[in-house]
DNA sequence: CGGCTAGCCA
């Protein structure tokens, strides 16, 4: 690129005439080679008087074949306003970018075009007709071509099977396959592809072991397959079997475990990714990233958001979504806010992320704000982004704001609601104690509230003690989801805390001889980039037993301030020393035992939690904040909670 | 004067 620049000063230093057929060489160079220089190559276009075919061919060629091809089809017009005809190169590159858009319309007309200009067209163009209609979803009008071309080679065959495979057809798919007389690898890789996008996995194995040779794609596809169907264990044999990888493959893997609920995983394999030299691209970042912000681990988190920084990587909308998630997932919002001002173009991504980062960090107003300089903006909302808003609402506790804005989804922007935006009202009216209306809220919805939306509600019931719509929700979910442990444990508690005590006892049997347990309580905390797990009660971990004596030492100290376990609802029938000792060592209290002997005094101490922080670890935390003057900050399942000076930033309402 | 088109896994 320096050399050919070097050459362009030449040629204007000594007033060469730029003809069009140096101009289109110099275009060429620029736009199709791969240090290409598009910009560069578009600003020598522009300053040609006439160019002729050859010189418009090459400067469509050259968006045809960038991640960014519609000005392809704005300079074909313009090229058909001007004096220089387009002839048979002209349009592969065309239709290749009509394609590449899944311009279908922009791709008919050219069709329509083409079949009246009576210009030469030959196998190129047809084939990427073929593939533009399969692209398209028009599987006919491209079967159509294939029947009636005179000729066809391996392209034709494969533009044909991958159109089938676009569309979801797979015995069409696999009888191209069959019918076709020579097969290359790709067309092995889309049949193999195919059988995955329609879930048969083991049939795409069994393909992938018969083919003659595999290339790294086609390890690759499979890798993501299994990810898919959530055989990660799959996933990783053949990621460790492969002969060789690929930044794809890695990032794959890395992808399968991030959202697999994996995130540890993911990491670990980050790292030896960067051992292995094989440097990330923005998509191994997005999802390491990603990685971080499920574990709340913000230094990990910091530390790639650096390497971002020092390896020169655009920070594009899409990293800085990531960024934004990363950070508001781990309670630094000002940091998130902070990338969220400076970036030049937001799309929806960004907003909503921004809007929901907000919202559950205790910020419902801001985050409500940010959302009419959204619409003000231009931006349309997407379903996403309602669900940050009536977050806000839910956290702002502004119930009447939340109605408004859950009927403006329909009448205005034509989303339907869909479980989460149920689950989000269900959320405001709860909490709001509104346990009537939600009730008669969840039975007028148009689709079948699931045990997720009644457990909620059974959460807001326990929340304001509310016992007798407790029962009535409680048996509902019980009757939908009865292996689910944790809601018998709720509903027992409900019993417990208005002291019905046969009935919670009751539950309890009914649970134990059904063999359910609830899910532990988790809490992990990262210090100095290593992330620690605590269960309730375990000692596993290597400190253990300077953890207990620090915990001591607080519950020394806590009750010194003249506070006591709040016990009225956990193992109602234990004795009441054990019932203390058993909330004592809840999690979250040993990941704060953990943090307050590992960690410098002022670090604030970041927690992120499974399930929801209990009301005695709630008001215990207060607590520790004030006496060990550290800032504790707790990711709930659902909420932030900001620990400072004996106070917390959901104002003891979550 | 040029020689494209098929695959897309993260």
């Amino acid at each position: 690129m320096t050399l050919l620049l070097q050459i362009h000063a030449q040629m204007i230093r000594n007033h060469f005439f730029l003809d069009p057929f140096a101009a289109s060489k110099l275009i060429e160079f620029c736009a199709v080679s791969d240090f290409g220089n598009l910009h560069y190559a578009r600003k020598l276009f522009d300053q040609i008087p006439e160019p002729n075919t050859f010189t418009w061919n090459t400067i469509i060629r050259g968006y045809s074949n960038s991640p960014f091809p519609k000005p392809s089809l704005h300079l074909f017009n313009k090229m058909l306003k001007s004096r220089a005809t387009p002839n048979s190169f002209t349009f592969p590159f065309v239709i290749k970018a009509c394609s590449h858009l899944a311009a279908c319309k922009e791709g008919e007309q050219l069709h329509g075009f083409i079949l009246k200009s009576g210009i030469d067209t030959d196998l190129f163009s047809v084939n990427g007709l073929i593939h533009m209609y399969g692209t398209c979803g028009k599987i006919d009008l491209a079967r159509m071509l294939f029947d009636t071309s005179p000729e066809r080679d391996l392209v034709s065959w494969n533009s044909m099977l991958s159109g089938y495979v676009n569309c979801g057809l797979l015995q069409e798919a696999r009888n191209v396959f069959d019918e076709m007389p020579k097969r290359a690898v790709v067309s092995w890789n889309a049949m193999i592809n195919g059988y995955i996008k329609c879930g048969e996995i083991d049939a795409a194995r069994d393909l992938f072991d018969k083919m003659p040779t595999q290339n790294v794609e086609s390890w690759n596809i499979l890798i993501a397959g299994y990810a898919k169907c959530g055989r990660l264990e799959s996933s990783r044999k053949i990621f460790n079997e492969m002969p060789e990888k690929n930044v794809v493959s890695w990032s794959a893997m890395i992808t399968a475990y991030a959202q697999g609920d994996h995130p540890k995983e993911a990491l670990v394999l980050f790292d030896e990714m960067k051992n292995c030299n094989v440097k990330p691209n923005w998509k191994t970042i997005v999802s390491a990233l990603s990685a971080c912000a499920h574990l709340g681990a913000l230094d990990r988190g910091k530390q790639i958001h650096r390497y971002v920084d020092q390896s020169k990587m655009k920070i594009d909308s899409i990293i800085a979504t990531a960024l934004i998630d990363l950070y508001a997932k781990c309670g630094c919002i000002e940091n998130a806010v902070r990338i969220f001002d400076v970036l030049p173009s937001k799309d929806v991504f960004t907003w909503t992320a921004m809007i929901g980062g907000l919202a559950v960090n205790g910020h419902g107003e801001k985050a409500l704000e940010l959302f009419s300089q959204m619409k003000e903006a231009g931006v349309r909302p997407n379903e996403v982004t309602f669900v940050g808003v009536l977050c806000a609402c839910s956290h702002g506790g502004f119930v009447e704001m939340a109605k408004e804005y859950f009927d403006s989804m329909r009448t205005i922007y034509g989303i339907q609601p869909q479980i989460e935006h149920y689950g989000c009202m269900v959320d405001i009216l709860g909490r709001a104690g509104h346990l009537k209306e939600a009730v008669s809220f969840l039975e007028s919805i148009p689709v079948k509230a699931n045990s997720v939306l009644w457990g909620a509600l059974l959460g807001a019931c326990w929340i304001h003690g509310d016992a007798k719509i407790g029962e009535y929700v409680g048996d509902l979910v019980i009757e939908l989801e009865p292996d689910d442990g944790g809601i018998y444990v709720l509903l027992s508690n409900i019993y417990a805390t208005v002291g019905r005590w046969d009935d919670a006892r009751n539950l309890r049997m009914r649970m134990k001889s059904k063999g359910l347990s609830k899910s532990p309580g988790r809490s992990s905390i990262e210090v100095q980039g290593t992330i620690h797990e605590f269960y309730v009660g375990d000692k596993l971990h290597p400190r253990t037993e300077e953890i207990y004596l620090m915990l001591d030492e607080i519950n020394l100290r806590l009750r010194f301030v003249g506070y006591t376990p709040n016990t009225s609802y956990v193992l109602f029938d234990v004795e009441n020393e054990e019932k203390e000792e058993a909330v004592s060592y809840h999690s979250e209290k040993l990941a704060v035992a953990f943090g307050l002997i590992s960690m410098e005094a002022g670090e604030p101490i970041r927690i992120v939690k499974n399930l929801r922080v209990c009301r005695d670890c709630h008001t215990a935390l207060t607590f520790i904040s004030q006496i060990f003057k550290r800032d504790i900050i707790v990711r709930d399942r659902n909420v932030f909670h900001y620990f400072r000076d004996g106070s917390c930033s959901c104002r003891d309402y979550w």
